[in-house]
DNA sequence: AACCAGGACGTGA
DNA sequence: TCACGTCATGGT
């Protein structure tokens, strides 16, 4: 079993089905989760269901961007409850509108922006999955925010590699530290089995896992790698060992 | 009271 | 290519 493997055996036994992508109109919780337990749907990967779950999620996934999730929640609501969660309604709407709504989500005078600037994009699909380089041309949508969308928007098999990813697997010496996005995507896509359900539950848990032990200033013990076999991928040890 | 969060873009070497 | 500055609110 390789490394990526054994590592979404143990935290998918320790954590159990985290139920991403989080919708503000889901019931379902997750009370193994740290933080927000709302909107979640364990061991349910039917999701979206609509085409304003759609579009939620790609909003979600935007506003999310450097930004702790539940203040991307709360822009989320203010932009559901004026009725401003749609293609067209976004951009229709003026910029200082936007911008009121998804203030909390931090970054607004750019997220306004990048919002709009979707909305059209993604009225310009017409209900057609976008390619992934076509939205990595929409400015905006970087490699994670473009990877989010393709995988919990469209259920396409696309890896999310975020900051906590990156930060477990340094740790655990399968990959360098000057590791390119790209180059983390390939080795995780290439060690699992290429199914949406499994990127999604896999990605989700290894940022469950880093916001329980490798958060910058207080970390945790770490118990579910420990003595991980590291990869072949890189032998030189990890600079920083508080995270180990 | 700093520090940081589920990044992306613009710029200058 | 790549390293660095910028963007901004809210929780710990």
């Amino acid at each position: 079993m390789s490394a990526i493997e054994e590592i979404y055996q143990r935290l998918l036994a320790g954590y159990g089905h985290q139920g991403w992508w989080p919708l503000l109109d889901c019931k379902g919780t997750n009370p193994t989760k740290t933080g927000s337990v709302r909107g979640y749907h364990p061991g349910d990967y039917s999701y979206p269901q609509t085409e304003r779950q759609r579009f939620e999620i790609c909003v979600g996934a935007i506003l999310t961007q450097n930004a702790a999730w539940p203040n991307a929640e709360k822009a989320l609501l203010n932009l559901k409850s004026n009725g401003m969660l749609s293609p067209h309604a976004m951009q229709r709407a003026g910029d200082d509108t936007i911008k009121e709504y998804v203030r909390p989500a931090g970054y607004f005078n750019q997220k306004a922006k990048k919002l709009r600037i979707f909305a059209a994009f993604y009225l310009s699909l017409r209900g057609v999955v976008p390619a992934r380089d076509g939205l990595l041309k929409v400015w905006g949508i970087g490699p994670e925010t473009a990877d989010s969308i393709l995988l919990y928007a469209y259920g396409i098999p696309e890896f999310v590699v975020d900051a906590y990813t990156r930060r477990i697997l340094i740790s655990k010496n399968i990959i360098r530290e000057q590791a390119t996005y790209g180059e983390i995507k390939a080795l995780l896509e290439r060690e699992l089995r290429k199914d949406y359900c499994i990127y999604q539950e896999c990605h989700a848990l290894l940022v469950e896992h880093a916001k329980r032990c490798y958060a910058r200033s207080q970390y945790g013990e770490d118990a579910l790698l420990k003595g991980l076999s590291s990869g072949e991928e890189c032998t030189k040890k990890p600079r920083c060992h508080r995270y180990i």
